[in-house]
RNA sequence: GGUGGGAUAACCAAGUGGUCAAAGGAGGCAGACUGUAAAUCUGUCGAGCUGAGCUCUUCGGGGGUUCGACUCCCUCUCCCACCA
């Protein structure tokens, strides 16, 4: 039996409803990750994790690697016993470093070369170690060494790119082989490369996909490029991918993006947009986001979003605008827990019209009620 | 009673003859944020005109010197310190 199985795909567009086995749990896709990169989702505790639903969480390789070291982790138990969560782990294998660290870097046919952010000691990231250290951690779910390509690129650069990540790929699947991982039914996704170019789009995820990796990965993707590009990207890439394989878009997006995506026949997303924008003061609801800063909240007794039932919605906006504007530390915990909720909700709602059979009209609702309300509060 | 120090934008605080509507901070108001070097960063905050810009009113009160003063002189008021 697969690890991966489609229960239902949509009439309308491309979605589909699945199930993906890891070590630590089935996930339910459609699904969105958080992240908690640095073996914690900023602000919140394993027990909000669990409230808010998160089926899976996204850490990153080459922050535990500087610090506190993989093989600490390692010794005392893994990263899952570590940080105190036991469902799913999908570990980032820091080739996105390799773009938003690029004044740090310097990247050979070997692997990448980085300046720690931390200390400025020289440390060296290849396919091999990049293996090394997610398999020391222990995660469900290890990704390729990959080079993301900044935007905008030119075509010949985004070549080169895309053929390196795609040497890698192969590299990382020897590497993961020799270290077990594929033996413990854990996973490795490959990385789809190719920046805003079709051509190289539809070569990688075809080249990519004879390597029969349990999953795959579309990445350097909202690096700076408008929207329509972006999911241009997206669908270029996913319509070549395996069908009976996960497809994870990674580091995207916002609400509507999300759900266009998943009529592109992505299952899986990781962002950091909920937490951060909560940390800044940003909640999100089924009218587009709000910015608990504005003067307008400050009296306001109603909560964040009626129709959303989480910790959080208890609260009136002119309190959590009070603890905003106050700098408490309580402000980030409640609103990330609202935030990660909404994308969570979000995603469950998704699924159970996929179920339904009626996933698009509920999306085009959805997403027209979400930006609609945005625009309006803009003029 | 004497001597010295001080009063700057609704708060703190620089400036000490023109380049000053006046640094900086705090605070207010807005904006950005997409595989997290982010509880971060950016803009804006005397008034009026839609505005690059222009006009008007500001540096305790009053008077003076000067082409020109937040900056110099006189005086008044209030605060602070020390001496009586």
């Amino acid at each position: 039996m697969s690890h991966f199985s489609i229960h239902k795909t949509d009439p309308a567009s491309r979605a589909r409803r699945a199930a993906l086995t890891t070590p630590h749990g089935i996930i339910q896709t459609p699904a969105f990750m958080l992240v908690g990169t640095q073996a914690t989702v900023k602000s919140l505790t394993p027990a909000h994790l669990h409230e808010v639903g998160a089926q899976i969480i996204l850490s990153n390789t080459y922050h535990l690697n500087l610090r506190p070291g993989s093989t600490l982790v390692k010794q005392l138990g893994g990263l899952h016993r570590f940080m105190g969560w036991d469902k799913p782990i999908l570990t980032d294998s820091g080739g996105f470093q390799v773009f938003s660290l690029s004044k740090l870097r310097k990247i050979t046919e070997e692997g990448i070369r980085f300046r720690s952010h931390l200390d400025g000691a020289e440390i060296f990231l290849g396919p091999r170690e990049c293996i090394r250290i997610q398999a020391e951690l222990g995660s469900d779910i290890a990704m390729v060494l990959d080079e993301c390509s900044p935007y905008p690129c030119a075509h010949e650069d985004a070549r080169q790119a895309m053929e390196r990540t795609i040497r890698w790929a192969a590299q990382c699947k020897d590497a993961a082989t020799d270290e077990g991982l594929f033996a413990s039914g854990r996973h490795l996704f490959a990385i789809v490369q190719g920046s805003l170019y079709p051509d190289l789009r539809a070569e990688c995820a075809q080249r990519l996909a004879p390597l029969d990796l349990p999953g795959y990965a579309i990445g350097g993707v909202s690096v700076g490029e408008p929207e329509p590009e972006m999911l241009a990207q997206v669908e270029a890439a996913a319509t070549h991918l395996p069908l009976e394989k996960p497809r994870y878009v990674m580091g995207v997006g916002t609400p509507p993006q999300l759900l266009r995506m998943i009529a592109l026949g992505a299952d899986m997303f990781d962002c950091v947009m909920p937490s951060r924008l909560a940390r800044h003061g940003t909640a999100f609801t089924l009218d587009g986001p709000i910015n608990l800063k504005n003067e307008r909240f400050k009296e306001l007794g109603a909560p964040i979003e009626p129709a959303l039932q989480n910790y959080t919605t208890q609260f009136s906006c002119a309190y959590l605008r009070h603890l905003v504007v106050a700098g408490e530390m309580l402000a980030c915990t409640l609103l990330t827990i609202h935030n990660e909720h909404f994308f969570l909700n979000l995603m469950e709602e998704a699924r159970a019209h996929l179920e339904a059979g009626d996933y698009t009209p509920w999306a085009t609702a959805w997403c027209a009620r979400y930006e609609n309300g945005a625009r309006r509060r803009e003029s």
